[in-house]
DNA sequence: ACCTAAACCTGGGCGC
DNA sequence: TGCGCCCAGGTTTAGG
């Protein structure tokens, strides 16, 4: 379930943490969420040494010397988990990834109660072009994402929350931080996106730079048991700020007298206050 | 071309 | 205690 930010809070924790570590023994016991394969992940990592990490809308991306890639989404309950060898086995664990550097050791483990996560083996920059930034719009912080850009995807007849939620649009935003920033916005998520006026096209752009900055701030929203935890097995602490998601029924936080309202749209649950957003 | 629903999976929580 | 049903923050695919 994680989003940007807890995409974010991972890949920086695994850049201060894996980089010029090397893969030794690699474990799986779910195949099927390995690309191309079990076989060709041994083969081409084992001895490879690690020289970068970042990330990519959803996905972390880990770059391996000379310029190989393993780019892991962790979908709905995938976790990334760095442990010493030593420590007890983690639930739900898939596959898992050995490293040392001199005599350290340590282990990645790539968790997923529900197997819907991938962890996929790119051999060289144009493959992960392809395969990953294909399918990603611009990163909601770069500058292309501008106001321009903002109007040009906005001219789409869906409703604003669906719009904001397609990847090929605008990369990392997830469910929570879209109900999030169109409360801020003021911006009711049944809206068709075309509609929008340029102040509110301004003032929606800013929201979600906001909800963004501030889930990384307070290192991911970890809202559910079975939900996000970082690196180390921590939950993230922006579920305390939460304005609006999962709030039906409480009163609106920006005290208008009016409640939290849940309804599904596009199958996905969403909460926004139908006073403050129009 | 477009939108919706189902599928991918599992386990936790709820009502009966 | 146990069963059946519903739910989940993502993405892809099949069907209308």
């Amino acid at each position: 379930m994680p989003e940007l930010p807890e995409v974010e809070t991972i890949t920086r924790d695994l850049k201060n943490y894996i980089v010029d570590y090397t893969f030794s023994e690699i474990w799986t016991d779910s195949p099927k969420q390995i690309y191309p394969s079990l076989r060709v992940l041994k083969t081409k990592l084992t001895g490879q040494k690690i020289t970068g990490v970042f990330r990519a809308g959803k996905w972390v991306v880990i770059e391996i010397a000379n310029l190989k890639y393993l780019a892991i989404h962790l979908r709905m309950s995938g976790r990334l988990l760095l442990r010493k060898a030593s420590d007890i086995e983690d639930k739900y664990c898939h596959l898992l990834f050995g490293l040392f550097k001199d005599k350290t050791k340590k282990e990645l483990r790539f968790c997923d109660i529900r197997k819907f996560g991938k962890v996929c083996y790119f051999s060289d920059p144009e493959e992960l072009k392809k395969k990953i930034y294909t399918g990603l719009g611009p990163e909601p912080f770069s500058k292309k994402c501008n106001l321009e850009y903002f109007g040009l995807i906005l001219k789409n007849k869906a409703n604003i929350k669906t719009v904001l939620l397609d990847q090929k649009l605008i990369s990392g935003l997830g469910n929570i931080y879209v109900n999030e920033a169109l409360f801020l916005a003021g911006i009711s998520p049944i809206r068709a996106a075309e509609g929008l006026q340029n102040q509110e096209i301004f003032c929606l752009r800013n929201s979600i730079v906001q909800v963004l900055k501030k889930g990384i701030k307070y290192r991911g929203a970890s809202s559910k048991d079975r939900g996000y935890v970082d690196l180390f097995g921590k939950s993230g602490n922006y579920q305390s700020h939460f304005l609006v998601y999962e709030k039906e029924k409480k009163p609106c936080p920006k005290g208008c007298g009016g409640m939290v309202k849940y309804q599904k749209i596009g199958g996905r649950g969403s909460f926004w206050c139908e006073r403050c957003q129009r």
